[in-house]
DNA sequence: GTCTATATGGTGATAGAC
DNA sequence: GTCTATCACCATATAGAC
């Protein structure tokens, strides 16, 4: 693998396992394999560096989502499959995380791959609950963009609950409780 | 106000600003108007300091959570009070965001009173919920603690999107969005 | 392209005077 | 109790040899 791909990827772990702030140049070089000189060579610093590892994390993370948002299924079946998707509970989202960053909310370029991101996935999901509506799968009336809303603060929120409990098992309730209120609102 | 105050307030305030990592014993003292000296006789170290923050936080943050929760009205009315209390969508929680921090999670001291904040919070929306159930107001079935952990990640989880949107916006739709769910859950 | 050496400033804490 | 030194180490980057 070349040694661009490898400094992207180790910055794209670090970040998710310890931030922005907590992730140092030192410690992506070492995880790279690869000396001081070699990731200045390549990458201007570490906010450029950051820049090209959040941005391939929101492309993975953007795919992830389109898979399971466009399959197959009623429309309240293909949020559910959204929400439903195994996930590492205590990890929490590689994007999602970022947000909680002052120096990534403060620098365009860091916060631009956090915020279109997250941004797509709420106006995906609320198309797809436009379209459950226009169907008469789902009852008409509440806006398609509150509920999108709703359902991607329940996945990051139960990040932030688990985390807290150093456990899964919020994240899972949380889950459960949005399909619970989400399968109720279908028209009978 | 004693010096030992103004540590903890300053250390709180930072804290909610800039994280666990973010925050420096220097910048602590120095906005605490206090010598370096001063701060290691009052307190042991960081994490010593930074403890006893989290827990003055925890406490405020029950109190107001409690003071929405015990209030007049339905069930349903209750929860609406604390979903739809005016909230700084862009500053966030304080206690949820160290979640993310990973010296937070791995330290026992720093980590209680985070998970019990937000345990407390979760249960107490379920009691809440079960009473509504109880009451033939709400629909009976759902796991009301999967109901409860759906609500406060909506709030944590709307934190994250208006941080990374730079906006309150989404996080008054998911608001809103969870609201709509909570309101059709009602029973007729 | 990659390496080692070096520089500047911040972090978290200790020592000891006052 | 509070202050000013001082310390060892890390963060982020530059310089220049190879």
């Amino acid at each position: 693998m070349a040694t661009q791909d490898r400094l992207i990827e180790s910055t794209q772990e670090l970040l998710w396992e310890r931030g922005y702030v907590g992730t140092s140049p030192k410690a992506i070089q070492q995880r790279a394999g690869v000396g001081q000189g070699s990731m200045y060579h390549h990458f201007e610093g570490k906010p450029d560096l950051a820049a090209a590892a959040l941005r391939r994390s929101a492309e993975q993370m953007r795919a992830l989502a389109e898979a399971d948002l466009a399959g197959p299924g009623t429309a309240y079946e293909r949020v559910a499959s959204y929400l439903g998707r195994e996930r590492d509970a205590l990890r929490g989202c590689r994007i999602g995380r970022m947000a909680q960053d002052p120096e990534v909310v403060a620098d365009p370029r860091l916060r631009a791959p956090v915020e279109e991101t997250l941004g797509w996935l709420r106006g995906r999901i609320a198309e797809v609950i436009a379209e459950g509506q226009a169907a008469g799968e789902l009852r008409p009336g509440a806006e398609p963009a509150d509920l999108a809303a709703a359902v991607v603060a329940v996945v990051q929120g139960g990040y932030v609950l688990a985390r807290a409990a150093d456990s899964a098992e919020p994240f899972e309730q949380a889950v459960r409780g949005a399909l619970a209120l989400l399968a109720a609102h279908r028209r009978d």
